[in-house]
DNA sequence: ACCTGAACACCGTTCAAGT
DNA sequence: ACCTGAACACCGTTCAAGT
């Protein structure tokens, strides 16, 4: 019915993910959400790992504008932080990292912006992009695991942290003395928080590059 | 016909996860592989991530089994690797971080040997877990962004990188000049290079947090 | 040019029935 | 006690046929 466009199938493939989750997100579903054949979608993208994507992209829109200017390390410190984000609001896109060559602007907008913030850093060529591919492995990375748990309910996550703790802490104190001690601090703050350390400390270790 | 076992089903996954790929593996390949019905699998593990769960932990056998000694640092750094190439070795499974608590020897025991490594090094309790959770972040999500290209074989792989490299490279120069000067630099080594190199600058930030 | 609909080749999981 | 087999409720994708 609907005339299709690829901007039309992205809008309605976030609306779907948005509504039932990433999980239960079918070409079916799709092709119901827009009134049409599910293999009509076909036509606009090679296949679901395509449209994902392009899905992936529209959630970049606008993350490398207005970071903060006060220095290289808060500049990527937001980028991380705003990939991330757009990553756990859309997650199993896995987006920057999929299969297939970088295609779409704002994924390449972010790497441009790294390399830049590092480069004008003092790093050389070679450091900066080590850097930017430690930088990409730890927020991309971090979001895979953490994907699962974000779709929660605050209330639900945190029974959840509670019953690891649990395991931990039921362990034999004579093979696990260390894990038995610390099983109440597992999992402290929110995941974001734990994050965030992750990146101020590999921060912490480019910064020890810059000449 | 067989009689099965918890045991003799991880071993048949394993065989059958390592002959055809994680993408894969089906319940239904497995029952065949163990000339039973698949449904009968159902009888020694709750589901499918129940059983993989298993699968991962016997990845993980003797993980924690000599390491370095010289320095908390050295160990860590070690195990790390370990993990990872255990991880790439059986991808898909995310062994340590699915959800559901952790209930196997292999990953409580690397749990307890990291926290053990960062406490002997005179970091405070709740830095520990900070430092350990980073850890593990950057590890087991690194794995999971390498694992789509890490089942290739060594040309495919290398074919790969050359097309995203031309695809930066071709961008326009005025826009993306960071990327088009870096683009032969981008994806250097190998890709375990890049997680080692990350993993250095992590554990760089954590022992500027050792008094 | 664009979309439909049947079809192919699969999935994970449940549950009544068998031995 | 343990396994089978039918069944349910789905998948992604192809391709000949329609408009």
């Amino acid at each position: 019915m609907a005339r299709l466009t690829a901007g039309s199938i992205v809008s309605a493939a976030i609306e779907v993910i948005r509504r039932d989750g990433p999980d239960r997100f079918s070409m079916r579903k799709l092709g119901e959400a827009l009134a049409a054949d599910p293999t009509a979608i076909y036509r606009h993208f090679a296949n679901k790992d395509d449209l994902l994507r392009a899905v992936g992209d529209r959630a970049l829109e606008g993350i490398t504008k207005s970071l903060p200017a006060t220095s290289w390390r808060a500049a990527i410190r937001e980028l991380m932080i705003r990939l991330r984000a757009a990553n756990l609001a859309q997650p199993a896109l896995a987006i920057l990292v999929r299969s297939g060559p970088p295609r779409h602007r704002n994924e390449m907008l972010v790497t441009e912006t790294t390399l830049a913030a590092l480069l004008g850093a003092g790093l050389a060529g070679v450091a900066a992009v080590n850097g930017y591919h430690a930088l990409i492995e730890l927020t991309i990375g971090s979001d895979s695991i953490d994907a699962a748990l974000a779709a929660l309910d605050a209330d639900e996550r945190s029974q959840t942290y509670a019953v690891w703790r649990t395991a931990y802490s039921s362990l034999d104190p004579a093979a696990f003395p260390c894990s038995v001690a610390l099983a109440s601090s597992l999992y402290p703050g929110t995941a974001d928080d734990r994050f965030t350390f992750a990146l101020d400390m590999l921060l912490d270790g480019l910064a020890s590059l810059v000449p």
